[in-house]
DNA sequence: AAGATGTTTCAGTAATTTCTGAAATGACTC
DNA sequence: GAGTCATTTCAGAAATTACTGAAACATCTT
């Protein structure tokens, strides 16, 4: 099956990043394809317009959907599953933070944190730990910013993004107003 | 050379974790070591503490050069070039998100701004650059707005982490203050 | 329940990536 | 400029990862 030039040229490209993200070529193929067909499409159709075995198409969307990017549906009248991608662009990009996050820092977080219990003796494990200390830190911080942003609605979340650094000029505003107070994490409304 | 366990497992962790990152095994061991050392290392410590060839190290340190993680000084009276890492955390996720972005990021703008420029024929077609669109923009929000946060000093950066979603009820309030309008993109202070 | 159709698993192969030792390069000393 | 010491390059070996075809499995039909 020959795929039109400008759907070509997207799904290679994304072959190509695949590599760089924590999946192979076939699988950044196979989301590339999927993300802009019109519709949904078999498990045949991919292997034919991508030039690939049946087999790895199937493991390409199995790993897919543990990403949770995809979606199998069923026709009535068809045995076929058909496959397709999530739609929502901001909703993509949330499920990718959260599966990058899961798979990327919590183990090391997890392990930092456990590190961070043992005794030291040496000096150079005390300055090590004191390192590692840092890092579990800024990791934190940074995580547990991005949960409380995951909890914001697209739109809120879109206001955020594009009033971009000029949010620096609002803190420094809200530091002057006494009702405004930090907020405690988790306590905010969604 | 026999590592304290502490930092034996976090150089292991961080090995493997190289993987999912854009990096190999030896990569991810050779900068977990320098970044807890209390000192900088020279490469052949760094072979002998981690069991590798004096080539792999060099191969190594290229690439952690390329990424902008490591320095290589010198000592007066000593030939050797002796290794660290940048030593401020916030510093550290700063660089990372330029390189990531540069490596990951950019190249997949260029090609979507240039997709969307070709002519479209079939309907599939146009249904396949309006996602590209989409994409496209949803990018250019993201990675517009970490310019501008990149711009903030660690302290601002520090603070705005901190509040967490609160940000959400500070939008609100902005909404109802008539001088505080709209920033324009690259016109903030830093 | 035998056959038809579709999907998954998996052992072996193919392709790619990583790592090494040897040679080349560079930089300093006597 | 010959000799030493440190670093880099690179061709091939080793290890890992990706891919395929065949077989197993599952589900529906007659």
């Amino acid at each position: 099956m020959n795929l039109p030039p400008t759907i070509e040229r997207f799904v290679l490209h994304f072959g190509e990043m695949g590599g760089r993200w924590g999946v192979n070529r076939t699988v950044g193929q196979i989301y590339a394809l999927l993300f802009v067909s019109d519709r949904p499409l078999t498990a045949e159709e991919i292997a034919g317009s991508l030039g690939m075995s049946r087999s790895n198409v199937s493991m390409g969307l199995k790993e897919l959907e543990s990403w949770r990017l995809i979606r199998k549906r069923h026709l009535l009248g068809d045995r076929r599953e058909h496959i397709e991608a999530l739609d929502d662009v901001w909703q993509i990009v949330r499920t990718l933070a959260e599966e990058r996050r899961k798979r990327e820092v919590d183990p090391t977080l997890t392990l930092l944190r456990d590190l961070l219990l043992e005794p030291t003796a040496a000096p150079a494990e005390q300055h090590a730990q004191d390192k590692m200390r840092q890092m579990h830190d800024v990791i934190e911080l940074l995580t547990g910013w991005a949960d409380d942003v995951q909890k914001l609605d697209n739109d809120s979340l879109m206001r955020l993004l594009m009033l971009g650094a000029g949010v620096s000029r609002l803190l420094e505003f809200k530091n002057r107003i006494p009702g405004l107070g930090p907020a405690k994490r988790g306590e905010e409304d969604a």
